[in-house]
DNA sequence: AATATATTGTTTGTGTGCAAATGAAGTTTG
DNA sequence: CAAACTTCATTTGCACACAAACAATATATT
C-alpha cells in the first residue's frame, strides 16, 4: 500500500499553479491567450519565420501553431505570404495591428509574471525561476 | 520600449515544465491521463461523492470533470448511481477494475513525478515543490 | 403554499495540445 | 536522373479547460 498524496505531486500542483497564472492572465490581458500573445511577442521577435518554425520557437507542435496562426490572421494581428523560394512555407509576420497591440500590452505582460509571483520574496522569486527552468 | 524575455516568463516555463512532466507521465503511464489518474485517485480516497464535488475536490470546472467522468466510466473504472435523497446528484465510486488499476500503477504515479524532478538535487526537490505550493 | 434563489449536471462554443495520417514540395543518394 | 527521404502545412480525432446558458431539482423566504 503505497502512500500517495495527489495535493504533492508536482503535476497536480504545476496545473493548479497554471489554473492560477491564467486567470491573472485573462484578467489583466483579456485581449489576447497566453499562447496568442507568446506567437505575437517572437513573432516581433524574429520579424520573419515559417509558421513550423515559429511553433518550434516557442514549443507548440505543428498542429497546435497552425489554430493560434489562424486566429491571430483573422484578427489581422499578423500576415502570411508564400516563400517564393520554397512554395511549402508560409511566411509570416507581425502586422502594423499586431506590432501596436504588442506594444500597448507588453507592459502588461510583465505585471501579470509579477502577480504571478507576488506570494513569494524577492529572493524567493529568482530561486524559483531558476529552480523551474532547470524542469525544461 | 520594454525589455520582454519569454523565456524568462514564468507562464511560459511553467507551460514547458508542464509539456515536459506530460511526456514522462504518458511515457511511463499510458493507460490513463493525468487528469483521470487524479479523478481516480481522489475518488478512491473520498470513497463516494458526487460528480461537481469531486470536480471541486481536484480543480476541474463541471463541463471538464464531465468528460473525465464519462471516459473513465465508458471503460468501467467507476460507477454511478443516483442520489435518492437528492436526484440531482449522480454519486460516483470506483469500480473493483478501478482500484485494481489504481493499485497496480500508484507506484508508477510516484515515479512519474521523481522523475519531473530529477533534474534536480533531493534538497533542491523539497524547496522547489515548498515554492510552486505558494504559488497555488 | 407560492415565489425567489441556489445548485446539479448537461450542452455548446472556443482555445489549447498531441498523435497520426496526408499531399505537396524540397533534398539527398545511388 | 530516379528513387528514397525529409520537411511543410493541413486535417482528423481525442482530451483537457473554461465561459455561458439551460432544465431539473432543492432550499429559503415571505
Amino acid at each position: 500500500m503505497t502512500d500517495y498524496k495527489l495535493d504533492d505531486q508536482i503535476g497536480f500542483v504545476l496545473r493548479r499553479v497554471n489554473q492560477r497564472h491564467l486567470a491573472i492572465f485573462s484578467q489583466l490581458l483579456p485581449e489576447l491567450t497566453p499562447t496568442q500573445f507568446a506567437a505575437l511577442a517572437k513573432l516581433i521577435e524574429v520579424v520573419e519565420v515559417s509558421q513550423n518554425e515559429l511553433g518550434r520557437l516557442i514549443a507548440m507542435d505543428a498542429a497546435t501553431i497552425k489554430g493560434v496562426v489562424d486566429r491571430l490572421a483573422r484578427r489581422g494581428l499578423l500576415e502570411a505570404r508564400r516563400n517564393p523560394n520554397d512554395s511549402r512555407r508560409k511566411l509570416l509576420r507581425a502586422s502594423s495591428e499586431g506590432k501596436v497591440l504588442y506594444e500597448n500590452v507588453v507592459a502588461t505582460a510583465l505585471r501579470i509574471s509579477e502577480k504571478t509571483m507576488d506570494p513569494l520574496s524577492t529572493g524567493e522569486k529568482v530561486q524559483f525561476l531558476g529552480l523551474l527552468k532547470r524542469l525544461w
